[in-house]
DNA sequence: CTATTTAGTTGACAATGTCAACTAAATTGA
DNA sequence: TCAATTTAGTTGACATTGTCAACTAAATAG
């Protein structure tokens, strides 16, 4: 690999950190952390599912995950139900007002990504779009 | 815009947002937080700087970067000179130890995208770079 | 069955980030 | 010129977030 490549990847990613940035500014106004809209948007995409594979899957502390969900109890966002196959897991559901919740952190999201892209000419939003697919099948053996 | 583009892009953002940790994670074993990295990258490439310059590039709160600048000088890695044309500022710059230090996180974040890339055909390499690049032309009006 | 692994909880704590009040110097503008 | 405002940076107090290890209980392996 010339060293180049490496120069401009770590510029990538320079710029693209700033890009994430300004696209979780909607996490500010929201009750929730960056951390919880992460489980949030695994529990809404897997549920019924345990603990551990949201773990499996979003780079967090057992601990702090633990907690997390327990905050979502409280807030009745989430339901635990223990399993009868295997006592020491739980089974997660979101209720009614987790997956309103998500859905609209969700659509705060699709806005921020509106305004972001609303300078951007529709063709290339497509380009943009093709980039980034093509990054992830370069990249996907990685993850 | 098609909503399905937003979904691609946020679907592209947690996936990068996933090879940024995998390359952070040098930063682990660095006697460096990732605030203080981003920082010292920002002196090494700005200095001699004030401290709103970096400010001005790095979206970090000013209390937190006096604090980080105050550790830097106790780790002898930078020194702090009043300005003779504005009292309020101080002129930034790394001592040697401070330019070792960061050349040294430098080369373990450029071993990092070495070993990410292990599996990648040169190629690929050269053709990821150029998406990277076409990404941030189209949204480099954002920044 | 013992030994180990897995799922999850809890306590203690460290690291990180945020907010506001503050000093001092520079700049603005009537 | 000089009071008002802005800018640069510091500091204290605090909240949030993340990390580590010890722990219970259930499941699985040999």
């Amino acid at each position: 690999m010339k060293s180049q490549a490496s120069a401009s990847i770590r510029e990538f990613n320079r710029f693209y950190t700033g890009v994430i940035g300004l696209l979780d500014q909607h996490i500010l106004d929201s009750p929730f952390s960056l951390a919880e809209a992460r489980i949030l948007y695994e529990l809404y995409h897997r549920q019924p599912c345990i603990a551990s594979d949201i773990m499996a899957h979003s780079p967090i502390d057992k601990g702090h995950l633990s907690r997390i969900l327990d905050q979502f109890k409280k807030r009745a966002l989430l339901t635990r139900n223990k399993s009868k196959v295997d006592g020491r897991a739980s089974h997660l559901r979101l209720t009614h007002r987790g997956n309103i919740e998500f859905e609209k952190l969700n659509q705060a999201s699709e806005q921020e990504i509106k305004s972001l892209l609303k300078k951007t000419p529709v063709k290339d939003q497509g380009t943009l779009v093709h980039h980034m697919n093509e990054i992830i099948k370069i990249l996907s053996h990685t993850q």
